[in-house]
RNA sequence: GCCGGAGUGGCGGAAUUGGUAUACGCGCACGACUCAAAAUCGUGUCUCGCAAGGGAUGUGGGUUCAAGUCCCACCUCCGGCACCA
């Protein structure tokens, strides 16, 4: 029979707490720490999942309290919005009624928790005292042209008959009644975060928050780097944004976006069938859009033509709904045979493709080698398939370790499928063969061909056939004695069994047919051009070089300063003859620098130079290659001291390093390399370098600039609703907008509305409201009758916290010295790109605005995971699987359900947990045991468990891991159990045990005869030289396994552990007498082999 | 398709810098107490094997004396984005 009154324990501290204000949070100036978990959104009650939300970050509240933090851990209500209002009108209540009572219902609930909130702080957004400093915002926004309406497609619910934010749009359908969204151009108020995205993105390098948050915010904003391009269009011109300026030969024609202006001004001999086109696609509901997807629709403009600037070639021009007006300029320059997108819309128009960039392989199984002749061919693969039994014909070549395909040059004026037919009949004998198909396009490869020694750049096309039959005629002896044909099966055609260096092409190719290839590669069919530094002067000197790019580890490039000249430069060396430049460069960054290298690739094509060599007096024209290298270690060997005399080597940050960079060429190949995306181009770089740099070049001229697009859009905020926050905004008699004044705030909500949704805003219905305004402002003027969007309400709350009553401020700046920015914030991963990015976005403003102190709202930032419903789905009233907290609590008791939910699983993680009742019993016959131990005395051994608790528990506080935490404690009470504790001891374990289950503990430790809470008292500390075990653990192995551990002395010689391993009376049974100590590891391992065996 | 995250017993999950995988809890089985049940306490509980021993951390390779942990390729699940040029 246990004694364990949840009820009675429970029911009795929190009266006392709230009594003495035990969790009221002075304002101090130090030892402060802002603990803040996202506030609960007013819907009416509380599910278990509140609990896992609120409960797990108290525990940690009560910890930081326990070592002597001021922890502030607020807790409020964001209570504007939809499910209010909707619930509301479907009851015929007054929405504000509805909430409060939510409210008042739910305050009930969230204190029998036990949680520490100081409640004296507690704030909601619907109470005018806090949406005066919303509207306040608002209106300081809107004098910095940060607020401002415009007409723009917006997402429109039909059934909620309002506005949404793209972030409310979930697959097309409204985020909260799942009715299909249509787009809709209206005057609409917007928040310009688009000023801020690189503040927001830039800021996020220096958060402490996990790296999957900050990269999906990252991901959220979207920023792609690319070009502006003009191409001509009729009498005027388009402006295309692409990320890969380097297919501009590859253009076959050019698409707009339906609602791009400059369709309005064109000739356009088709117009009627246009503004058909366009009509229709811009009915389209967002989810009619996305269905569409796989289906490509468009009109052609006729009559119409772009010009490319490079090639001059004219091309059609389309009008196709696959452009996104809001994106980029809302045209693109399509190239099919590099953008999958164009692909299947060329085909379905019969459009040319046309390919620029083939990839480009050098063969490492047989690469060039250096000094021998280079030759260049146009080659065949042949992939012959024999439908009967599936197997495919290779060629094993006898004098070298090659398998390959049957392959062979193409002749002049023959096909590729005539030569490959050609090659697999010389070469194997089959001579019939059907349904011949070249698989895409050509691949460029670099490779020593041993058989006639010669190095070869090859451009070759893979074709396929099926075999007809097995027929074949007699192989010629000359072919036959250099290879064996044999059949393999498809399983067999692999990177590692094949020589091929375009291997993986091939079996991508084989894998799913061709379409466009949209990887790197080697510029071909373009009129591409070096870039040139300088102009060319006669009796040059030529001179191949190389720039080696050296990165180590952590990102750094190695530069080098020169006295003399005051340069920085990278290093620079000269190819040798005969040399490559992956030879060349390791050995010149060597002499130059003293650090030992190896080639990780080429960055960018050639570059070419045109300079006076001040030294020597002559003009010098460089063709310069860069190669980036890795450093093989960190040391420095020694130099010519004519070297270091020279110059100095340092090591700066890639960005840095471009910024110091005295030569041009230096900037460029640095540029290419930190841009590295996967759009990086070895052939193409001569056309982006060239432009991304400005360059002057005399060649080549494309009309562009360099520019950055971003997915994130600005921010819709009106909604044709009542239940939110007014935005404070009056129109003059010419309609003009004007901000309401300080003095008239808070604007407040009208309560003479019948809100019921009709299409026309709620608050255009009130009478109180236009009176209101012409009293104010004058006769002919009228109110604003939008509300706010709920997620403004959030995006400053926790600056109201600090400081919820000031009359003056939103809070003031000296109190948020002392508070800001928040330490921890807990939160759930739905809101990693909305709250949590508008709330920065709000910070940030403020911060502009000089009204806060701090950059950056969270210092820390945790996303929880989440509790499922018993049958393992998320919980919901449809499916009728919400676990009702209350019940639980009246069962078990708050302190067990606290402390489950952290025993759960790691709380950092985005995990997902199915509510398990029966898993709770565990938790609850823990405490029902801490409750009945019997004080006795302490042996040395729980003494000993205690400090390893103590340290255990500690340390996993600071990771949140609770479940462990919670899992030494049971273990050391299973211990206790057996051992008995005494009084100093048992004290201890009780304060370990308070931020868990605060009231039971609270309860204990007065029993105990103490005075004070135990939750004013201090963390227990360990003893450093009771935790740290002596000496070091050795691994002992036996015949290559693990066999046992010892501890031993630290250091100890290799005679001494041989001893002490061979007389240890477990491992002695593993070893025989004839065994030898086959490898020690200093501190590590011993490994021992028996030899008999 | 792209970007994240995760795959370990019947279940939730443990596992320092790579060092005896499966801690802790649930469940289950057996035992004690009981007329009986519940509760409680005790013992056992990855798998094959009588045992000695062997095999298991999604799959396949690799590095290493040693891999759940590191590297490469792939599969599955979850979350987010998605015609973003």
């Amino acid at each position: 029979m246990n004694d364990y009154d949840h009820k009675k324990i429970e029911g009795k501290w929190q009266k006392e707490w709230e009594k003495q204000e035990l969790y009221k949070v002075e304002d101090k100036d130090k030892d402060n720490f802002y603990t803040l978990v996202e506030f609960p959104y007013s819907s009416g009650n509380l599910h278990i999942g509140h609990w896992y939300t609120f409960a797990v970050p108290d525990i940690y509240a009560r910890y930081m309290r326990m070592t002597g933090k001021n922890v502030l851990y607020p807790i409020g209500f964001d209570s504007f919005g939809l499910p209010a209002e909707n619930a509301a009108i479907k009851r015929n209540l007054n929405p504000k009624k509805w909430t409060d009572e939510n409210i008042e219902y739910m305050r009930g609930q969230l204190k029998s928790i036990g949680a520490s909130f100081d409640w004296s702080r507690e704030l909601k957004t619907s109470d005018p005292d806090y949406y005066k400093w919303t509207q306040y915002i608002f209106t300081k926004m809107f004098e910095k042209g940060l607020a401002y309406k415009s007409e723009a497609a917006v997402n429109w619910c039909p059934s909620c008959m309002t506005v949404l934010a793209n972030e409310q749009v979930v697959n097309g359908l409204c985020e909260r009644c799942d009715t299909e969204v249509e787009k809709k151009k209206q005057e609409q108020w917007m928040l310009k975060i688009t000023d801020y995205t690189e503040d927001l993105l830039s800021g996020l390098d220096d958060l402490d928050w996990p790296e999957e948050i900050k990269e999906s915010q990252r991901n959220w904003i979207g920023k792609s780097r690319g070009m502006l391009l003009k191409f001509k269009v009729g009498d005027g011109e388009v402006s295309v944004f692409t990320t890969r300026p380097d297919t501009i030969c590859g253009v076959t024609y050019i698409v707009l976006a339906p609602e791009h202006p400059l369709i309005d001004k064109l000739d356009i001999n088709n117009r009627k069938e246009v503004e058909d086109y366009i009509g229709k696609s811009l009915k389209k509901t967002e989810l009619e859009r996305q269905t569409d997807q796989k289906e490509k629709t468009g009109v052609k403009l006729e009559g119409v033509f772009a010009r490319n600037p490079i090639t001059n070639e004219e091309v059609p021009v389309y009008v196709a709904d696959y452009v996104l007006a809001a994106y980029g300029t809302g045209a693109v320059m399509a190239v099919p045979a590099h953008d999958d997108r164009d692909f299947d819309f060329a085909n379905k128009f019969g459009l040319p493709i046309k390919e620029v960039v083939i990839p480009n392989r050098v063969d490492k199984k047989n690469p060039p080698v250096p000094g021998k002749k280079s030759v260049e061919r146009q080659n065949v693969h042949v992939v012959v398939k024999n439908p009967k039994d599936g197997k495919y014909l290779l060629l094993k070549w006898k004098e070298y370790d090659w398998t390959t395909f049957p392959m062979g040059g193409v002749e002049e004026g023959e096909s590729l499928i005539e030569a490959a037919k050609r090659e697999v009949l010389e070469e194997t004998g089959y001579k019939n063969l059907i349904n011949g198909k070249v698989l895409g396009g050509q691949v460029r490869a670099e490779y020593f061909a041993a058989h006639k020694d010669e190095n070869r750049v090859s451009f070759t096309n893979l074709v396929t056939f099926d075999l007809e039959n097995e027929e074949q005629d007699e192989v010629d002896e000359e072919e036959s004695s250099k290879h064996e044909v044999c059949w393999v099966d498809g399983k067999d055609l692999t990177l590692e069994k094949m020589t091929h260096a375009e291997m993986d092409v091939w079996i991508s190719r084989l894998d799913k047919e061709s379409g466009a290839y949209t990887g790197d590669g080697v510029l071909v069919n373009s009129d591409a051009r070096l870039p040139i530094f300088g102009k060319e002067h006669e009796n040059e000197e030529f001179r191949k070089t190389i720039t080696g790019i050296v990165q180590r580890k952590d990102g750094k490039i190695l530069c080098v300063k020169w006295k003399e000249f005051g340069w920085t430069s990278l290093p620079i060396g000269g190819i040798d003859k005969g040399e490559l430049p992956e030879e060349a460069a390791p050995r010149e960054v060597l002499e130059e620098t003293g650090y030992k290298t190896k080639v990780v690739r080429r960055i960018g094509g050639p570059v070419e130079m045109h300079f006076y060599a001040e030294n020597k007096k002559v003009w010098r024209n460089r063709l310069d290659q860069a190669v980036l290298l890795e450093l093989i270690d960190d040391k420095q060997e020694d130099i010519s001291k004519e070297e270091t005399e020279r110059h100095e080597c340092m090591w700066l940050n890639p960005e840095e390093a471009i910024n110091n960079m005295t030569h041009p060429e230096n900037r460029l190949c640095l540029e290419r390399l930190v841009r590295s995306d996967d759009s990086y181009t070895e052939g193409a770089d001569e056309i982006k370098g060239y432009n991304f740099n400005g360059i002057p070049n005399t060649k080549v001229e494309i009309p562009g600039e360099k520019k950055t697009t971003y997915r994130l859009r600005d921010w819709s905020v009106g909604r044709q609703r009542y239940w939110g926050t007014p935005i404070p905004v009056v129109y003059d008699p010419e309609g003009n907008p004007h901000p309401i004044p300080e003095e008239n705030l808070p604007w407040t909500l009208p309560e003479d509305v019948d809100f019921k949704p009709t299409g026309e805003p709620p608050l255009a219905k009130s009478k109180e409201l236009k009176e209101r305004t012409e009293k104010i402002f004058g006769e002919g003027w009228r109110p604003e009758v939008e509300t706010m969007d709920t997620f403004l309400d959030s995006s400053w709350y926790f600056l109201r916290y600090i400081d919820p009553r000031n009359k003056k401020e939103i809070s003031s700046k000296d109190i948020q010295k002392n508070w800001m920015p928040v330490d921890q914030y807990f939160g759930g991963s739905e809101h990693t790109t909305m709250h949590l990015l508008f709330a920065r976005f709000f910070q940030r403003v403020l911060y502009d605005l000089g009204m806060v102190t701090e950059q950056e709202p969270f210092k820390k930032r945790l996303n929880r995971g989440l509790i499922m419903g018993p049958d393992g789905s998320k919980m919901s009233k449809s499916k009728g699987n919400v676990v009702d907290p209350d019940e639980v609590v009246e069962r078990v008791g708050a302190d067990t359900v606290r402390m489950y939910l952290a025993f759960i699983g790691p709380y950092a993680e985005v995990g997902s947990y199915p509510w398990d009742m029966g898993g709770i019993v565990g938790i609850r016959r823990f405490l029902e045991r801490v409750n009945s131990i019997k004080i006795t005395e302490s042996s040395d051994a729980i003494k000993s468990l205690l400090q390893k608790t103590i340290k255990k528990v500690t340390d996993d506080f600071i990771l949140f891991k609770f479940n462990t935490a919670i899992s030494s404690l049971m273990i050391f009470l299973n211990s206790v159990q057996k051992e008995g504790i005494g009084k100093d001891e048992y004290l201890v374990f009780l304060r370990l045990l308070a931020p868990f289950a605060p009231h039971l503990l609270e309860e204990l430790w007065k029993k105990s005869g103490m005075k004070e809470s135990i939750h004013l008292s201090k963390w227990p500390k360990y003893d450093e030289s009771m935790v740290v075990e002596e000496g070091v653990k050795v691994m002992v192995q036996i015949d290559g396994k693990v066999r046992g551990s010892i501890l031993v002395d630290k250091d100890i010689s290799d005679n001494e552990l041989e001893k002490i391993v061979t007389s240890d009376e477990k491992l002695s049974g593993w070893i025989s007498k004839d065994y030898e100590v086959k490898k020690v590891v200093k501190n590590r391992l011993i490994s021992l082999i028996n030899k008999s065996a």
